[in-house]
DNA sequence: CGGACAATACCTACTTATAGGTATATTATA
DNA sequence: TATAATATACCTATAAGTAGGTATTGTCCG
């Protein structure tokens, strides 16, 4: 089963990386962005086409009738409303609702109760992007700063394999440059910031 | 130097993790432990003896008077006070305060003063950090994944300057790597993820 | 005024990376 | 079991980046 994307959308920084925290301890599920600009909702929602959408109201572009239809339609992306106001159930209509004040366990039990529906239905896969384990693993090494010597050297094959990896996995990601290869391996995980010199 | 201890109490599971997650990039301190309970936190604050307490005024146990003296009278302690309030400056005194609203930098800004004043004892400064504006720039350019010679073009200047102020760049901020480099600009926000390919 | 710094430019020698190939053994999997 | 995909290896040429310099303008500030 293939793990189930979530992106996060809220003004409050610390709400999203206290959010984004909580969840890690899902195991069929990863945050792959955090969202703190209203603007940016649609284009992210779009470019990525998130599992589940965690969105705070207020970002929600009212105008935007495409993510509305993705939303409510097409029933593709889960929608959970993240706030503070308590009452808000009664206001919007969403498939979760999380407060400000929840902890941790209540909003882990109702994230695996909609992660659970929606592997029910085991939607066949979508993700184009297929790099091998192996070509992530390169890709990796790549995104922490190692040369493809150095990765040769660490991985024990010689540089013309790494090479060759390395031409797979930029013709397959259509990414040429190093960084749009880092910020990719950070924004699936590969990585994190801090293991990056 | 030693390492500055921090206390977060705060009623919101997501607010604590998220501020612990925000601090995690202070290079002098660290964030011992997470409060979510009213009545605990005099006995922790005396058990832990931190350098900073941030706590949400909900928090602020009004009849220990213990915490009060150390805070205010004895001074060892930096008080700051997280909150959603908007008015809280005129409300209440205390050395620094955060807002559920605040971004990353102007927490870390904060915070970094607030070091800054503790450890002052000490070294004078540290932050060799400082690149030029104009670096930032090449840097920027750099890391939405530009090569030197479409940099040179898109600024108007010649490879070689490029170049060498990359040459400085790097020397300046002991990185070497084009995915360091690109991580400390998302870091620093001389760019957003979205913007690199 | 004079020194420090920033921005610019150029040079050589050297290292790394990219783009185009070909090729073979192993491993899934239809 | 065939076939496709994966991991491995090597080649040539060319492009790009790094490391070590030097040098000329400005501008800002003590």
């Amino acid at each position: 089963m293939a793990r189930s994307t979530i992106l996060i959308a809220d003004n409050s920084c610390m709400i999203r990386k206290g959010l984004r925290s909580i969840l890690q301890n899902l195991e069929n599920s990863e945050v792959i962005q955090l969202i703190d600009n209203k603007e940016d909702v649609c284009g992210i929602v779009h470019k990525r086409k998130p599992d589940i959408l965690i969105i705070n109201p207020d970002m929600l572009p009212g105008d935007c009738l495409d993510v509305k239809r993705e939303l409510f339609n097409e029933n593709k992306l889960s929608l959970i409303l993240l706030s503070n106001r308590k009452n808000l159930k009664n206001d919007l209509k969403a498939d979760g609702y999380i407060n400000y004040m929840d902890g941790q366990n209540t909003i882990l039990d109702m994230m695996q109760e909609i992660l659970n529906k929606n592997n029910k239905s085991s939607f066949p896969n979508k993700n184009s992007e297929t790099i091998s384990s192996r070509e992530k693993n390169i890709l990796k090494h790549i995104a922490l700063g190692l040369t493809n010597k150095e990765i040769a050297d660490q991985l024990f094959i010689s540089i013309h394999t790494v090479v060759t990896h390395r031409k797979n996995i930029t013709q397959k990601l259509g990414i040429k440059s190093v960084s749009g290869l880092t910020v990719y391996a950070i924004l699936h995980n590969l990585i994190s910031m801090d293991e990056v010199k």
